[in-house]
DNA sequence: TCAAAAGTGTTCGTGGTACACCCATGG
DNA sequence: CCATGGGTGTACCACGAACACTTTTGA
C-alpha cells in the first residue's frame, strides 16, 4: 500500500459573479504568455479550512471580505488534470520548472461560487501567473484553462437552483436599487422573463426589502421606488429557505 | 513556498441510508479494540473520481451497485484530524506503527450520502478497522469517530432538502410496495405526519409510479394496492427536479 | 401633452388543505 | 358482522398566471 497514491492536491476554485448592464459576469484570469483564461483559484493552506481559502482567493483579487459564498461540487475526475498548460508557462519563465513535478501531481479542486457587487470590484487583481483579471460576459466565454467551462457552467446550474429556495441580491446589487433593478436580475439569472406585477407583489410577500421612500429620478417615466434589503430578514430567509409546499 | 503544506489526504465518507420498521438507519462501522463507530470510507486511489472511490467503498460494504450517490459537502476543516483514534488502534497493533506519520496528515472528506434497500444488505462486510459492520438507528448514535456524527447530521439535512425537489424511494424500498409503505417513509424523513389522501393524490400525479394490479394481502383490514416505480419517468423527475413555482 | 415605464388592482384557474364517506379484509 | 385501515370524492382557500388601468416623470 503505497501511500502517496493517495495524495492529490487540492485546490479552491472561484466562480465569482458579478451582475453588469443586465448581464451576468465571471470573474477570470488571463494566463501570461497563453491564449487561455483560468478561474480564481488558490491552494488550501495548512491549518486553513476550505471556506477560508476561498474568502482569500476573493479578498485577493477582489478586495472583498464578508462575501456570501456557496460550495458546489468538489472535482475529482482524474483527467481534469493536465500538465501542458503548465509546461507552456515554464517554457515562458512564468513558473519555475522546479515546480513541474508538483504540478504533475493529481489535483482535485472544490468550487465555490461567490456573488459580489460589480461596481465595488474597482480594479481586480491578477495573480503571478495571470496579465489580467477581469470580468468576462457568462455567455461569451473566451477558451479556458482545464475543466474550468464546467466549473463555470455547474456553478451557474447551481446558483439557479438554489434561486428557487433562496433570496439572492444582497451581495449582486447595489444598496439601494430599485424594482425594475432587481427584477432584471432575477431575469438574467433565471434566463426568463417574469411578469413585472407578479414579481413586484411575490417579491414583497417574502418581507425582506423595505421602501427607503426615496424615488430614482432622472429617467423619462415615472420614477420608482427605491428598496434597500432588510438585512436581518434577509440573512434569515437565506438561511431557512422558502417553505415550498410538498406535503 | 513549501508545497507539501498543501498536500492533504483526500478521503471519502459515505452516510448510507436505510429504511426499516419505519426508522432511518445509517449503516456503520465499529472500530477494532476502541468504544467508536465510523462511517464506511475509503481514499481516493489515484485514476479514480470521488464518485467511483464512493461507489468502491458502497460496494465493499454492502455488495449493491449501481446505486444513487450524492455528493453533499466537503469536510474540510483543519481541526478534524485528530490521531487520537489511530494511536489506540496502533497500542491495540490493528495499525502498524509506520502509517503514524500518514495519519499525521491532514485529512480531507468528501461527503456521499446514499439510499440503499436495507432488505438487499445482508451481511454488511466491516474493513480492516472495524470488527462489524451494522444499520444503527439516526436517532440512537453511538459515540462517532472525528466529526463524523457531523456529517451525517448534514447528510439528512441534505436529504431532508432534496426531498422537496427530487422523488425518493427507488433505492429505499423493496421493488414493490404499497402507499402506505411510501407515506411511512416520506413521513420518517421529513419527521412529519402528512395527509393520506392527500398524499396518495400528489405522488399520483408525478407519474412515478405504476399500479401491478397486484393487492398485498395478510393484515386484518382492506388491502393495499401493489406499486412499483416507472423507472424511466422515476429517473427523468430525479434528473429535472420538481418544478416549484416562483415566477 | 405625450411616450415610456412604474405603481395598483382584478379575475381566473390550479393545486394544496381539510375533511367525510365507502370498501375490502381477517378474525 | 365488526374493527381496522385503505381507496375515493369534495368543498374551500391560497397563491400563481394573466391582464387592464392609473400615475408619474422628462422631453
Amino acid at each position: 500500500m503505497d501511500f502517496s497514491d493517495y495524495v492529490p492536491s487540492v485546490s479552491v476554485d472561484c466562480v465569482v459573479f458579478g451582475f453588469h448592464q443586465n448581464q451576468l459576469k465571471v470573474l477570470m484570469l488571463k494566463l501570461k504568455h497563453l491564449n487561455l483564461w483560468a478561474l480564481p483559484g488558490g491552494f488550501i493552506e495548512n491549518n486553513q479550512s476550505a471556506t477560508i481559502a476561498a474568502d482569500k482567493v476573493l479578498k485577493d483579487r477582489t478586495g472583498l471580505e464578508g462575501i456570501y459564498q456557496q460550495q458546489f461540487h468538489v472535482f475529482t475526475d482524474p483527467e481534469r488534470s493536465q500538465t501542458s498548460h503548465i509546461e507552456q508557462l515554464i517554457s515562458n519563465d512564468v513558473l519555475d520548472k522546479d515546480v513541474l513535478g508538483w504540478f504533475k501531481n493529481r489535483f482535485i479542486s472544490i468550487g465555490y461560487y461567490a456573488l459580489v457587487e460589480y461596481s465595488k470590484v474597482n480594479k481586480p487583481e491578477p495573480d503571478f501567473l495571470s496579465e489580467k483579471c477581469q470580468w468576462v460576459s457568462l455567455d461569451e466565454l473566451p477558451e479556458l484553462m482545464l475543466d474550468h467551462e464546467e466549473i463555470i457552467k455547474r456553478a451557474y446550474v447551481r446558483l439557479n437552483q438554489d434561486l428557487y429556495q433562496k433570496p439572492v441580491g444582497i451581495n449582486l446589487l447595489p444598496e439601494k436599487f430599485t424594482m425594475p433593478e432587481l427584477q432584471a436580475l432575477y431575469e438574467t439569472i433565471l434566463q426568463k422573463k417574469i411578469d413585472r406585477r407578479n414579481f413586484r407583489r411575490k417579491i414583497l410577500s417574502l418581507n425582506i426589502i423595505i421602501d427607503t421612500k426615496e424615488k430614482r429620478m432622472g429617467s423619462n417615466n415615472r420614477a420608482p421606488i427605491v428598496y434597500k434589503f432588510d438585512k436581518t430578514k434577509y440573512h434569515q430567509v437565506l438561511k431557512e429557505g422558502y417553505h415550498i409546499n410538498l406535503f
